[in-house]
DNA sequence: TTGAAAGCGCTAACAA
DNA sequence: TTGTTAGCGCTTTCAA
């Protein structure tokens, strides 16, 4: 019924251990018996069983890819097909496949990686996320299984290969833009700080105001738990502050959305009233009203990368540990406006 | 190195095939030796190999997925994301794991799919997308591969297992409640009619207007090829007729929110101009502005019975082919009005 | 350059 | 209820 390496070797008269030469392409091998096997080959429609490949030579040509949880609200985040993408991406270059674990709880997620892991159903793993204190990622270390994380480790940061953004520096500059304009009462939004992109952001944000000797306000820093509800109510709060802020820089392009849907039930106009720096520069920010000026991190780049030194790692032993930082850049829309003191001034005249 | 089942027999002291009944928990072993064995396993740390596994039961206990191509903009959509959780969580209760394809053109993915086909990697493949001519259905059908496809095979229905929603009666029932709110000028806006879920939505709306005695208008028909600049200019032509629509069905939220946006740019205000009736109902629909009403068609659950049907099929070669109809229903928000005869016969005096 | 043969780690008859 | 014994289809020494 199926046809085996064996048949192929019955038909081209060779032995099997010639078939298999062939298929690895073999340098030591004549081009004639080469041609004889391929045409048996075809001639069978032969296709090699994968998994009797993975059990004889230990490796699976696979990677694994461990995804957020779930229940996260976080994963309808156009984030994570594009960085799919990009993973996808690296991964077909070299051959690979791609497995996928998802679990609705870290529990579920951890046990989903080790049957992966253990079951050798993949050569290594990319992880989608880091959160604070990570099970996956100290399995992973203690196992000594090759993986790169997408993001930045929480800790051990020198013996991690991991692919991320400069997130400080990028939002420091998206802080800088905002002072550039003229703005001097700007408020950070991000996400949980249990997320490391969110605490290396707000610490750019800081940065940038410090070195314009801006103080640092506790109530212009908001983290919104949930994308939607939570985040109303902070802005609300936000905006209701006796001084209000006259920009925002906002950690994620969904968050922008919502915060931009808060900000106009209020009856604010962006950017007349307030401006706005948002990040990821996903589609959406492109058609959001108005369209957001957006730091662009390069997330298909952020895939593609992680993938293909995952299978560097794979392949070499030797590898070393590498940190990978991605660039980026700020893509300037209609989200933002100078802070007009000139017209200020007018209108007190 | 690897602890194998052998290792685990010797130091349970009974034979590697009792150990496999232990893993496969097979009934017909006695409670003593099945602990016994358990406690083995424990003991060394064994986890099975699942490539020696599969090789030798002929199956693999994991699913494989055709996404659609990475080249598409619809792949962006929300919508994936959220049809991949269904599919997972399917996946997990029966305790199968996901393997994935994608590629850059169809020429790709029908390779990748064939690779993962004849290597044997899955019992079994989802596809997420339903095109008019299918290489991959034709291929899947030839080889008697079981499959699932999510949305409306575009021939040989009855012989295909899909899931699917009533695109047709979900897009009628759209189209109506607008006329019940008085609009007779309703356009459609839809995506490429390569996709089938466009045709049965479109059909929808021909019949809910054929039904109400309003002439079906060709230059009221539109479909934006591109989810962003191409649509721009539909929907710039479609305003500028000497008579406009009143109200809008747009076949995705994600176009929908395109539309708003050109809609803004050209001054028309919704609901009080236009209204709108969007379909996928996305986390995006909520967070638009207006907040989009949205037929709802239960991305989740799409997704979690294809998996959860194809596994009935890869595990029971006699399941019958079946047509599953997931249920929808329109969300209402803010982005329709009834269409006030009223203030356009003041306009008029 | 090619072949013979011994596994890879597991399952599944068939026996006992 | 348990053990023995062939494989599953491939890779990879080792020998020729």
């Amino acid at each position: 019924m199926t046809v085996t390496i064996k048949d192929v070797a019955r038909l081209a008269n060779v032995a099997p251990s010639t078939v298999s030469r062939v298929i690895a392409d073999s340098p030591r091998i004549s081009e004639e018996t080469k041609q004889k096997v391929k045409d048996a080959m075809e001639q069978l429609g032969y296709h090699p069983n994968l998994n009797a490949r993975n059990l004889a030579s230990k490796s699976t040509q696979t990677i694994g890819l461990v995804m957020p949880s779930s229940k996260d609200v976080g994963f309808q985040n156009p984030f994570f097909p594009t960085v799919l993408q990009g993973i996808s991406e690296g991964a077909q270059e070299k051959n690979y496949a791609l497995h996928m674990t998802t679990g609705k709880s870290e529990k579920e997620i951890l046990e989903a990686v080790i049957h992966m892991v253990q079951g050798r159903r993949v050569d290594g793993v990319v992880l989608l996320t880091s959160r604070v204190e990570d099970q996956v990622v100290s399995y992973l270390r203690t196992r000594k299984f090759p993986f790169v994380l997408i993001g930045k480790p929480y800790k051990d940061i020198e013996e991690i290969t991991h692919v991320d953004n400069d997130n400080v520096r990028a939002m420091k500059e998206a802080t800088d833009y905002l002072i550039q304009l003229g703005h001097q009462q700007i408020a950070f939004i991000g996400g949980t700080k249990e997320l490391i992109v969110t605490v290396d952001r707000q610490d750019g944000y800081e940065k940038a105001l410090q070195e314009a000797d801006i103080p640092v306000k506790g109530e212009y820093i908001v983290h919104e738990e949930f994308l939607r509800e939570g985040g109303q109510e902070a802005v609300r709060e936000l905006m209701a502050l006796k001084k209000p802020p006259t920009a925002l820089v906002v950690a994620d392009d969904f968050m922008a959305l919502g915060v931009l849907n808060t900000l106009d039930e209020l009856g604010i106009r962006v950017p007349d009233d307030i401006s706005i720096v948002s990040f990821n520069n996903v589609l959406l920010a492109e058609m959001a009203k108005p369209p957001l000026t957006s730091v662009d991190i390069n997330i298909f780049e952020l895939g593609y990368q992680a993938s293909k030194n995952l299978i560097q790692l794979v392949e070499n032993e030797k590898e070393p540990t590498k940190r990978l930082i991605i660039s980026h850049r700020l893509v300037e829309r209609s989200s933002c406006t100078e802070l007009n003191t000139a017209r200020i001034g007018k209108d007190l005249i």
